[in-house]
RNA sequence: GCGGGGGUUGCCAAGACAGGUCAAAGGCGCAGGGCUCAGGACCCUGUCCCGUAGGGGUUCGUGGGUUCAAAUCCCACCCCCCGCACCA
């Protein structure tokens, strides 16, 4: 373990830690690791176990910076259980469902700028490699070793027996029982459902299948029917309500419209509704086409009032949004005001139009506090809207339709609905026309258009014989809340999330058309998606061993899957059924049978889940749901941790900004402990963190120091003295004290204060005993072996933060064995000191504060003179603690004083300070106060009298002690009258 | 809209559940000093304002309130971030 390699030739005595060759250092212990096989991990009943998972990587890009968080925290949980004596499984797998992979490859294959680019500029992935990636499956291998790779780099102390992919053919079966096996529950539904869709594609889509990663939004619209000779003419609204104040329709003059049988009736409708109607499922015939001005001038019939009103040309109409028809009321909707004002102009002159415009005008249907009669014309007014076409009218239109819609009542001429407020009105409306069948639903992408990646406008689709995992199921949610109760759920203020998620779940699709996974066992039709087929892998972990290790046994099945049945899963995973039974069945040695079955009962449930904050609604509520009904209570899961993001440089990361590290070339960079320690030390768990190449470089060093430390103390041991100094004895509680936060911190995974105390904090009270001890003198002093004991405590306390770093100075400072398999430190009680604690803190206030004086005074000092409190003062101190505790009056305590002769003796000096004590007293914490109270009296001018010398180094001046009262004291300003308890007189001159 | 999280002293970030030891940890940055040939690193000091005696004043998004005492508890308001489904 001499590893004089790792400096690079520079190094020489004086440790200069930027020579220091992480990436030596790194593989040296991780090849030391891997060759001893120590993260391999078996069932061994006589240890406690405990069993981690993290949500395992999705191949279709190289990891960066920010996915090592979970990994990270993930491992160091582990690692830390390991040297709290559990027998720790961390597996990691690869997921491959879906259609992401298709997506990414697809991109590739045609030359997106934006993909390539981030290949090539981000990643550093050459050419002709690019060539390769353009097959979906040999992209998610490339980048399924390269994220193994990274993960081997980072040094993730995975189990890798257990690796498996979830296009596997065993892990597939396994996924076929999983669903077969919630499908005998109940809880496979099948339905009809809406879908944003490519017509293209023939498929769903969602933001990653969008151009500039639009979330397609789906919204219903209504169709008002208006009706002229048995013809209709839907316009779609989302304002029904108004119906009432309509005053003409709305057809674009440019547009190309069709009457079509829809459903048996006869429609008017653009040609482009055409498409969308059939998509949702309506039954189209398109008779013929009609130019729109064929249709303009007509009139039709409203059919809620029965008036007729005229077809009027509307250039905003947009042919593709609804059915290009429009039912226009301009008293209230600011484009139809806008659109009739516009025409009134145009056709001022006409001798056929004019009249019947002139005819035309608003009526007010929606009385609006803060507006007059036609709040439309006052919304163009304030907005400054020019013409139709005037974008303004976007903004100007939303506002009226949210104002009316929460604060507008119906007026008289709405019939029934007049006195009602608008949103009343709408649902009351819609009912009523329904009933009369007037009315109809359309859906609608509410943020049209969405754009295809492959370059088709989406619609709506209605998918039918959808299959739906049942979360609404009530008795499930049930168990997933029985579940979710018992669970530990860090940090603990998501639970209220994971309430919600779990309430407001209902029916999730689980199956696509497209996309790599897992076929519905009993419709093959339908390939089991990818979020519904990662929620129970963790127990496949388990499987996925024996299925490596006996290869030959299991090798027939996965070339026919099938053969392997359902009891094969159900006697592992469950414990159902006879032994001999299944052996008989599926051929496996019953040996087999029960060492994965007493492989899964020792190490089920999992202990910790390590996820990312953002799955809390999706994946991490499904893992709760789907283990509450596949396994029984006692293997439900024990804990859920959930972090937030990493920001790069206070920004986030994204390709555009192109400041994403991938994860391989930051460790190249900074090394992988900096890269570890530096994704954990910003921000506490659910917090975003901010990674930056300062911070790196800085917890470097830090590191690089720490070794340093480690190879000027050398492997031998120092003997030292036997007696230890009071300092000592400070030095050694205060590791106590950091064994002790650390460890509380680390059961609550509060890594970044773990961080904080095991690399900061401690060093800032080594340097304080350093700096106490003052110049090294040989032999006179027992600072190396203090020092040494310091840094070997803090070593293993590292060991799962930055296990590399830790293992480095565990060698070097003369251990044998690995670190990361060293017991964890326990504080160890008779340790703690608080008597050292205490004078400590008393050196160190008197050194603030006089050089606090020292600042506001500009002096510089030929002497300074310590006075601390007489006898008496203390005795009066305590009894003031005491008094404050039990409440007494400020009068009654002076009596009580004044009460003992020898107080009294000192006359108003005693009753001074009485009361000044007692006021102290009664502002002090409890706590304080019963602290002081038990520490008594102190030994303070032992304290300070052991300090001079330290304290004569700082000042560079003389130092004298005394007590108040003393004889011979030196004290020409009359300053040791002031001294108090804890808070001695200081002269300076 | 619904749900969740947050706004702290130049920046980042603890503290808040359990109100007093909080002008408020720690890191970064900045300034001065030590060490050094020098730079880096390291160590010390300072870093809201005032102050020739360890003190005083004003601060924790804004405005109120409770309390002897509020960054912390209560109410109202403003602002920022995240999740909301067929997408991993």
């Amino acid at each position: 373990m001499q590893g004089s390699s790792i400096w690079q030739p520079q190094g020489r005595e004086s440790v200069t830690p930027a020579k220091l060759d992480w990436r030596a250092l790194e593989r040296k212990w991780q090849k030391k690791w891997d060759w001893r096989k120590i993260h391999e991990t078996d069932s061994d009943s006589r240890r406690p176990k405990y069993y981690v998972t993290a949500a395992y990587p999705y191949p279709n890009s190289p990891q960066h910076i920010g996915h090592a968080r979970t990994y990270t925290i993930a491992d160091v949980n582990a690692r830390y259980h390991r040297m709290r004596g559990y027998n720790t499984l961390f597996p990691m797998g690869f997921h491959y469902t879906g259609s992401p992979l298709f997506a990414m490859a697809k991109r590739l294959r045609e030359g997106d700028p934006e993909i390539v680019e981030a290949f090539t500029r981000i990643y550093g992935i050459p050419r002709s490699m690019q060539e390769k990636l353009k097959d979906p499956k040999s992209m998610a291998s490339y980048f399924r070793d390269d994220i193994k790779k990274g993960m081997v780099e980072i040094g993730l102390s995975i189990d890798w027996r257990r690796e498996f992919t979830t296009i596997d053919p065993l892990y597939s079966r396994y996924i076929e029982w999983h669903f077969r096996t919630l499908n005998q529950k109940g809880l496979i539904t099948r339905g009809t459902h809406p879908v944003a869709w490519c017509p293209n594609d023939k498929s769903p889509v969602g933001v990653v299948d969008t151009q500039g990663d639009v979330e397609p939004e789906i919204g219903d619209s209504y169709l008002v029917k208006f009706e002229k000779d048995g013809v209709f003419y839907p316009t779609s609204t989302l304002r029904p309500e108004t119906v009432f104040g309509v005053t003409n329709l709305w057809v674009n003059p440019k547009a190309t419209y069709v009457r079509a049988t829809v459903n048996e009736e006869s429609w008017v409708i653009s040609r482009e509704t055409v498409g969308k109607l059939q998509h949702q499922n309506h039954k189209v015939v398109v008779e013929r086409e009609i130019p729109a001005g064929e249709l303009l001038w007509n009139t039709v019939r409203n059919p809620v009032t029965g008036n007729d009103f005229p077809i009027f040309p509307g250039s905003f109409v947009d042919p593709d949004n609804g059915t290009g028809v429009v039912m226009s009321v301009p008293g209230h909707a600011p484009y139809d005001y806008q659109a009739l004002i516009d025409l009134k102009e145009r056709y001022a002159g006409s001798a056929e139009a004019g009249p019947i415009l002139q005819a035309t005008n608003p009526i007010s249907i929606i009385r609006l506090e803060g507006f007059s009669d036609f709040p439309a014309k006052d919304q163009i007014k304030k907005f400054e809207v020019k013409d139709q076409n005037d974008p303004r009218l976007e903004p100007a239109t939303q506002e009226l339709y949210s104002r009316e819609f929460h604060d507008g009542v119906m007026r008289e001429n709405t019939g029934s609905y007049s006195g009602m407020p608008v949103a009343k009105a709408r649902e009351a409306i819609v009912q009523e026309l329904t009933r009369q069948g007037k009315i109809e639903t359309l859906l609608e992408l509410r943020n049209a258009p969405v754009v295809c990646r492959c370059g088709t406008k989406c619609l709506v689709h209605i998918l039918e014989n959808q299959w739906f995992i049942n979360y609404g199921d009530l008795e499930w949610k049930k168990l997933a809340h029985k579940c979710l109760d018992q669970l530990v759920i860090l940090p603990e203020e998501i639970r209220a999330e994971f309430n919600y998620t779990l309430d407001w779940l209902r029916e999730r699709a689980c199956a696509r058309t497209v996309g790599l996974g897992t076929k519905l066992p009993w419709d093959p039709s339908w390939t089991i998606e990818a979020l519904s087929d990662s929620v129970v892998y963790m127990a496949y972990y388990i499987l996925s061993k024996y299925f490596a290790k006996d290869w030959v046994v299991f090798k027939k099945f996965e070339k026919d899957t099938s053969e392997l049945p359902d009891a094969f899963f159900n006697f592992t995973l469950l414990g159902e059924g006879a032994i001999d039974g299944v052996a008989k069945e599926t051929g496996v040695p019953k040996r087999i049978l029960s060492a994965i079955r007493t492989e899964f009962e020792y190490f089920y449930p999992v202990d910790m889940r390590h996820s990312a904050r953002e799955l809390v609604s999706n994946h991490l509520s499904f893992y709760i749901f789907h283990h509450s009904t596949l396994f029984p209570e006692r293997q439900w899961p024990k804990g859920i941790v959930a972090n937030g993001f990493v920001l790069m440089e206070g920004a986030k990361m994204s390709k555009s900004l192109q400041n994403i590290i991938p994860l391989r070339q930051g460790i190249a960079r900074f090394g992988a402990d900096p890269v570890r320690v530096g994704v954990l030390a910003t921000a506490e768990l659910g917090q975003d963190t901010d990674f930056s190449e300062g911070l790196a470089a800085s917890i470097q060093q830090r590191l690089a120091i720490l070794i340093g430390q480690a190879r000027r103390l050398g492997a031998k041991k120092t003997a030292g003295k036997s007696k230890t100094s009071i300092l000592d004895r400070w030095m050694i509680s205060r590791l106590s004290i950091a064994v002790l936060t650390a460890t509380n911190a680390l059961d609550r995974l509060r890594v970044r204060e773990a961080i904080n105390i095991i690399l900061y904090q401690l060093d800032n009270d080594a340097a304080w005993y350093k700096r106490r001890l003052g110049p090294r003198k040989p032999r006179s002093d027992n600072r190396d072996r203090i020092l040494r004991r310091v840094l070997e405590t803090r070593t293993r306390m590292m060991a799962p933060l930055a296990p590399h770093t830790a293992e480095e100075i565990w060698s070097r400072i003369g251990n044998k064995g690995f670190v990361v398999q060293s017991d964890w430190p326990e504080e160890v009680e008779n340790e703690r000191d608080p008597k050292a604690e205490l004078a400590e803190a008393l050196v160190r206030q008197l050194l603030d504060d006089t050089s606090e004086i020292l600042k506001a005074t500009g002096m510089t000092p030929k002497r300074i003179a310590y006075f601390t409190a007489a006898d008496w003062k203390w005795q009066v101190y305590l009894k003031a603690l005491k008094a404050a505790g039990e409440k007494n009056r400020q009068g009654d305590f002076i009596k009580e004083i004044m009460g003992d002769p020898l107080l009294r003796s000192l006359g108003k000096n005693a009753a001074d300070y009485a009361s000044k004590a007692l006021k102290q007293a009664n502002q002090m914490p409890d706590e304080m106060r019963q602290s002081r109270l038990q520490d008594g009296i102190t030994a303070e001018k032992t304290i300070f009298a052991n300090a001079a010398d330290f304290y004569q180094r700082e000042f560079k001046s003389p130092i004298n002690v005394w007590k108040e009262g003393d004889t011979g004291i030196s004290d020409p300003k009359d300053r040791a009258r002031m001294s108090e308890p804890y808070r001695p007189a200081i002269y300076l001159e």
